[in-house]
DNA sequence: ATCTATTTGCTAATCTATTAGCAATGCCAC
DNA sequence: GTGGCATTGCTAATAGATTAGCAAATAGAT
């Protein structure tokens, strides 16, 4: 395929978006600091705190942080007092977890802080910049699958273009 | 300040690039695992791989990972034949790192499979798409500036609009 | 020449990521 | 019902990230 090349000509992609993020968060950290709680816990008080409770596999999917992980995770937030976890009664194997009275009170004081830094943020790079680029990624993440490691041979593409269309993807960035 | 919201209604914007990160990580790490080294690792193999030799703090800046983690990184690496440290003679602080011929050689044989992996991306997301995405990072780069945790009252834009007329940024993502 | 301040690489402690694997529970076909 | 099968949450081991801090070496000022 194409002459095997031995230099790279691409720039590292996830070196560039790891940066960006870095670069983001730098902006957000000292928020979390103040707080007493790390980013994997901000980003699960985040959206325990727009819903009563979740089990911990939708958690795993909405903050992307692995299965591994979260169990810990959730119980040094539980030793923190952050949240609670209680079984299903109907199946003994799922979980609910909910945040603390004192974590939601804790996450209404730093809701207005992230706000404020979205709208600098904003207003050092312009709105519309920081929209597309959301869109943009949005974008990326529909068009590109997940790589299955399973099938290695004969790839397939259908899947890549069912998400495109299933997302009403525009052409491109834009 | 305009009127505390007590909602957020900003994505959660280095959350999705975390995840555009992985995703894309996704269809690399089978090449990583098969030559059994770690993502850290062939960030280090990729920049000694273009270069003779590196000091620490320029591989720390070149792959954005801390100095700490550094430390072990490449006493691993080491510990496993890929790299060689010496210390430079007329100061005895500094370091320098080269990738072992084994490493090398296995470089040469990861590129053309990495570069594929780009191709093929790009032949899903489209060519176009895909380098208008590095230029809005490297946009979003150079119009925010790392946040200075000291400095925290006096916030100076001056930094941000240096940095936009210095690279030459075009307008939006366009 | 000496004293101070910076640079460089490092250790330590805690937390999270990755990979592999496992026990318990529930589902479902038979 | 019962035996296969998937799901859910978890543990263990190793690697990296984050924060704080530190010793040695160098550069700069006096």
């Amino acid at each position: 395929m194409a002459s095997k090349p031995t230099r790279l000509h691409h720039r590292n992609l996830p070196l560039v978006l790891l940066q960006a993020r870095e670069r983001l968060l730098s902006h957000f950290r000292p928020i979390l600091n103040a707080n007493g709680i790390t980013e994997q816990q901000w980003r699960i008080v985040r959206v325990l705190y727009e819903k009563p409770s979740l089990e911990p596999r939708e958690i795993v999917e909405l903050c992307r942080i692995s299965s591994p992980s979260m169990a810990g995770v959730l119980a040094r937030m539980q030793e923190l007092g952050l949240v609670t976890r209680r079984r299903v009664d109907h199946d003994q194997r799922r979980l609910r977890v909910s945040l603390t009275p004192r974590a939601r009170a804790m996450a209404a004081r730093m809701v207005p802080q992230i706000e404020a830094t979205y709208l600098r943020i904003e207003q050092q790079v312009g709105e519309v910049f920081s929209e597309r680029l959301v869109q943009a990624l949005d974008q990326l993440l529909a068009m590109l699958p997940e790589y299955d490691s399973r099938k290695a041979a004969g790839a397939d593409l259908s899947q890549a273009k069912e998400a495109g269309a299933a997302g009403g993807v525009i052409d491109v960035v834009q």
